[in-house]
DNA sequence: ATAGTAGGGTTACACGTGTAGACATATATC
DNA sequence: GATATATGTCTACACGTGTAACCCTACTAT
């Protein structure tokens, strides 16, 4: 039963600091990101009520936050998602739309392939 | 000076049939759309202020609507936030991550590189 | 100890999104 | 022409999102 996952675009900014440091209090997640404390504050709260997001309590009223959801869950998440918005839920064609589209090269494909 | 695309998962529905019939009256997308009137006409007045769909009176008090944005489009300008979001803008993160998840096959790549 | 500061908690507010009821009017049917 | 039906317009409302002010309290420096 895993969680469905719901990050926001402004959440998202936090999601990337926490998995960057693999865990950081408040202030650090501050300091990393041009934010009103209270709007961080906010969508921190807002990322542990919907579970993507777990703290523990360091000292008295410093916290420590830990994602909850892996940058590769995050990513998986999205990547159905559009397959499944965009592309009928073909991978297929979205690699073909992709490779066409952003101009990879034959290069690049053959190096690909190499490593699969 | 392209518009900004922007259009959410419910007004999507309505874009996919006007993407298939190329133009379609309001009853044709009543029809094909699983969707209580009021919310389809409240979609559709969305979607025509923000530009993604145009429309003209065919006769009185019937209108015929037309995408004014493409599927292609849609589907480059989603492509390409979501390689923003979660890939740092590099296009070949999402790729790799791409062909590993998506179990691309080295026979799929191979015949890819052919039609390159 | 007193005053300043950093961090946390509460509340708010505008805008977007999904959904739809209520009402009006044009067209169709008897 | 009266009534029913289809279609359009207006209004609403709950929830999500981005942003932040205000207030409170624990720690810090003088």
């Amino acid at each position: 039963m895993k969680k469905k996952i719901s990050i926001t675009d402004s959440e998202l900014e936090i999601m990337k600091v926490l998995w960057e440091l693999e865990e950081a209090t408040s202030s650090e997640i501050f300091e990393a990101l041009d934010k009103n404390r209270s709007t961080l504050k906010t969508l921190l709260l807002r990322l542990v009520q919907k579970g993507m997001v777990g703290y523990e309590e360091i000292t008295s009223r410093i916290y420590r936050y830990i994602p909850l959801v892996s940058r590769n869950d995050y990513i998986s998440y999205s990547r159905k998602s559009l397959i499944e918005k965009a592309f009928d839920g073909s991978a297929q064609k979205m690699l073909l739309n992709f490779v066409k589209e952003e101009k990879i090269t034959k290069e690049e494909l053959e190096n690909l392939i190499k490593n699969l």
